[in-house]
DNA sequence: TATATTTGCGTCATTATTACGCAAATAAGA
DNA sequence: TCTTATTTGCGTAATAATGACGCAAATATA
């Protein structure tokens, strides 16, 4: 029993990704069209008829700023009537990462006039109620790294454990004892240590290079570990 | 820019109840008409044009079970393409509480031909995608009460140390050492016990009635206190 | 009055957490 | 080359949290 609806679907996506020197930044596009024409925005669009709302999201981001995500998760939902001018539109959230690796060079099509990563300790104002969006995208980062394996997303595939241990303090925003941090985290016994030294940066000991070990992690899991941070 | 969709919102609903003797309960109703016209099916609803989606849960769960809920928070969206044989629909899920003392009397109107609470243990056949969802909120439930103080919603107001320790253990389906158990929550500082004893149930020796305190909750958490059990 | 049941209060061993100390390996400057 | 600042690696010790368990007190019921 369908009432006649005039509700539009869309979906969007907060796209994090981290670098030493920029902290940990996010994906936004310059909208192209009114409303709010030249405004900062996150990525997305409308949901078409027949594709996955996950879909949709690889999409919209591919067309507006050719990035390819390496995770993806649900966000929230966000529906008051009135928040876009132009018709009722619901839109969900999604929540993406890309590793530093890919801090891939940008390319604006389709809707952007222009894409580019922001600090989020340094954002602009922005397009809809896309700031409160990003607000509790943040805030899902800050607290899923704690209790799962997600901040590995943010770095390169093997990286130095100094890395790791920067982006958990700034991130977390508090400060992290060094040598605890590390006996805690190796305790887990997700991670393997490689044979290979870091690239050097600046002075300082060299160290060894460090990569997640996801099956590690699924078995641990599976047997009622606990990944708290 | 919109292009011409034709995608229905809907909101649905999985309320849980608990009594002693029941155990935890979802809140189901029996649909009235075609798709799976006489299955089982979590409540829900089309999203009138100018209603927020709170609302429409809200007014769905009235109109199809008379129920107001105690505790609501969305859960998840639900978009697969062909989750409705009808037509296109997404629909938010929303996850609700109503506490022991309003296990209320069922009414059927609208688009239910019944109402009922089924225990979590022992749940029909359902329509749609609605085994999933239900998974999802049950989930939802064992993770959350390990980290938030949702579990008192589920209980009265005043309520037996004892009840709480059973709702715990049968929730999280591990057995619970009622000390210990009993030492963690007491210092979290956020019940108050009462100076009444609780209503007696069988033999044993009788004890005192307790209370979650939210304002200690908030005033606690605000200063980095950190709810586990 | 005896027995089963439930609550209240405790102890003790084990494990986690936290705060540090300090030496080794490097880069950069004197 | 020698010194200094920086970063890593490996530790110890005090304190806090957890988990296993003992046992008495207060009740209903047989």
């Amino acid at each position: 029993m369908k009432t006649t609806q005039n509700i539009s679907v869309a979906v969007d996506a907060i796209v994090f990704g981290y670098q030493k020197d920029q902290g940990v930044s996010i994906l936004l596009i310059k909208r192209k069209y009114a409303p709010f024409k030249g405004k900062w925005a996150i990525p997305g669009g409308f949901v078409k008829e027949k594709e996955s709302l996950e879909f949709a999201v690889e999409r919209e981001l591919k067309e507006e700023t050719g990035v390819k995500i390496d995770y993806l998760e649900q966000l929230y939902t966000f529906g008051k009537p009135n928040r876009d001018p132009r018709n009722r539109t619901i839109s969900v959230a999604y929540f993406g990462i890309v590793n530093a690796g890919k801090f891939q060079k940008l390319q604006a099509n389709t809707d952007a006039v222009d894409a580019e990563w922001f600090p989020i300790k340094n954002l602009p104002i922005l397009a809809f109620d896309h700031r409160q969006i990003l607000t509790m995208a943040i805030e899902r980062l800050r607290n899923k790294m704690t209790y799962e394996p997600i901040g590995f997303e943010l770095l390169n595939q093997r990286f130095a454990f100094s890395e790791l241990e920067d982006l958990y303090s700034t991130l977390l925003d508090r400060p992290v004892d060094r040598r605890n941090f590390k006996k805690k985290v190796i305790k887990l016994g997700i991670l393997e240590e490689l044979d290979e030294k870091a690239p050097r940066t600046g002075a300082g000991r060299p160290g060894n290079l460090f990569q997640f070990n996801k099956n590690a992690y699924d078995r641990l899991k599976n047997d009622g570990m606990h990944f708290e941070i």
